[in-house]
DNA sequence: GACCGGATGTACT
DNA sequence: GTACATCCGGTCG
């Protein structure tokens, strides 16, 4: 399926397709980055979701077309990425990566991390992408960022989303099955899966 | 492995 | 003032 027509879809539809599809960076230091592994949705309605208060100054890029780029700031120190979809007000944050592309690079800007945790998080992959936080509220194809259509097919399940307080029973994460790499593994059978 | 707390800026009550 | 879509290094076991 072609990456317009997923963002045309309702962010909880179309996080779910983004597994398996590869984030690369560009950067002029070298390419970076690897399969997206896990993903949570955000909606105008859902009181978890940055857009919920509305469009502000910093919520505008989720007010944009399908592929801006919201890159915010939290916890005083870190970034975390999200992938815009038509929908206003909706966005994909991308929690991990399967590190496939400039591994090296990718631990000269976090550390000498073993692959399992390079990008296991929002923060850690957006760091080890070297992201800048210019290309917050940039269109994708303003960006040196690549995403390249999954190789294979990826099984998927849905649980609750990490790091909130609200909403915490909406089933929006969604992560690759069995994958060495998410930020938090919860198994089907695991009690917190929904 | 688990749990805890510190770092630190911005948005909102 | 408090909460926050977090990470990491310390502790205890």
């Amino acid at each position: 399926m072609d990456l317009s027509l997923i963002l045309r879809l309702p962010a909880c539809v179309a996080a779910e397709k983004l597994i398996g599809w590869q984030l690369l960076h560009d950067h002029p230091g070298g390419k970076r980055g690897g399969i997206i592994v896990e993903t949570e949705a955000y909606t105008l309605t859902d009181p978890a979701s940055h857009s919920f208060r509305g469009n502000t100054a910093r919520t505008k890029p989720m007010f944009g077309p399908g592929g801006t780029i919201y890159i915010y700031f939290t916890y005083g120190m870190h970034y975390c990425l999200n992938i815009v979809t038509d929908a206003p007000g909706e966005a994909i944050l991308v929690r991990a990566l399967e590190p496939t592309v400039g591994l090296n690079l990718m631990r000269q800007s976090r550390g000498p991390w073993t692959d399992q945790k390079l990008c296991n998080g929002p923060a850690k992959l957006v760091q080890a992408l070297s992201l800048p936080l210019a290309y917050n509220n940039k269109h994708l194809s303003q960006t040196k960022l690549l995403l390249l259509p999954p190789m294979k097919s990826y099984k998927t399940y849905a649980t609750r989303r990490v790091g909130i307080t609200k909403a915490i029973d909406t089933p929006w994460r969604f992560c690759a099955q069995k994958s060495l790499f998410l930020s938090k593994d919860i198994p089907p059978h695991m009690p917190g899966h929904l």
